[in-house]
DNA sequence: ATGCGTGTTGACTA
DNA sequence: ATAGTCAACACGCA
């Protein structure tokens, strides 16, 4: 589930799900993700009310009555269960009980994810060195950024100490659609590159946010629909390729976007 | 059935 | 500083 859109989609579906309401009792699954004490979590939150959620990157964060603040970070398989039955999701890390035997539970098969419990998000974003929200940074803040840095494109922009909220999928997406390929070195790029990176971050994350929150798919001429080696490229028709970057698997297209 | 490769995360080692 | 490995599970395919 985890990029920037699909936390900013979560963050909708918690403030619908989770806000405003008393949590009378937290029941516990894997213990792994847990950055705190089960009985920690259960001071701080029960019998209290989260009253209002923010993001940063592809964090989520729910502030509590107690004034700390429930973080949730969804790893590679995370996602948040709302429900009124009394079996509780498959792999459900931690769940929220209401009065009226509604559950909110964080769910995450692979156990990747992780939750926290924090004085704030600023003390949380300084603790784990996160740089600023992808779609908080300005022109100027991003060529400041860049103008610093010499690794591949692709992985300045997926590393979460720079700019959070850009995972493996839409970094691919915003170097399609701004021809560049994902190892061209930062230092290479051009002014205008640069630029077009930027406004791409923007448009990109912007557009899967609204597609995810309408529940519609990503469109055709995106690269997200032909993340398959030798798929025909939307632009040119020509065949996508898949690389290796960092370990993630990279896609992009060899005729549109030019080291 | 059984086993292998893959994947939206990040942290760590060399 | 970049590449490789790992963590844990579901799923598709041979």
């Amino acid at each position: 589930m985890p990029e920037l859109p699909e936390i900013a989609h979560a963050k909708k579906f918690a403030d619908k799900a989770l806000l405003n309401k008393k949590v009378r009792k937290i029941s516990f699954g894997a213990a792994k993700p847990l950055q705190a004490a089960q009985k920690k979590f259960k001071e701080i939150f029960e019998d209290q009310t989260f009253t209002e959620t923010q993001q940063l990157g592809k964090y989520l964060f729910a502030k509590s009555d107690s004034n700390k603040w429930l973080v949730l970070h969804f790893g590679m398989s995370g996602k948040l269960d709302f429900s009124a039955q009394p079996k509780l999701p498959k792999h459900a890390i931690i769940t929220f009980h209401f009065k009226d035997d509604t559950h909110f539970s964080f769910v995450c098969p692979r156990k990747f994810g992780k939750v926290w419990i924090a004085d704030s998000v600023e003390k949380f974003q300084k603790e784990h060195e996160l740089g600023p929200d992808a779609l908080s940074i300005s022109k100027k803040e991003f060529l400041d950024l860049m103008e610093k840095q010499s690794a591949g494109v692709k992985s300045v922009l997926m590393d979460q100490h720079k700019i959070a909220g850009i995972g493996n999928v839409y970094t691919d997406e915003i170097l399609f659609q701004s021809h560049i390929h994902p190892k061209k070195k930062v230092s290479n790029l051009s002014k205008t590159e640069l630029n077009s990176i930027h406004r791409n971050i923007t448009k990109v994350l912007k557009k899967a946010t609204q597609l995810i929150d309408e529940g519609e798919k990503s469109p055709d001429n995106w690269l997200k629909s032909h993340r398959d080696e030798g798929d025909a490229c939307p632009n040119c028709k020509g065949k996508i390729k898949m690389i290796k970057i960092g370990g993630r698997s990279t896609y992009f297209c060899e005729g549109c976007q030019k080291l």
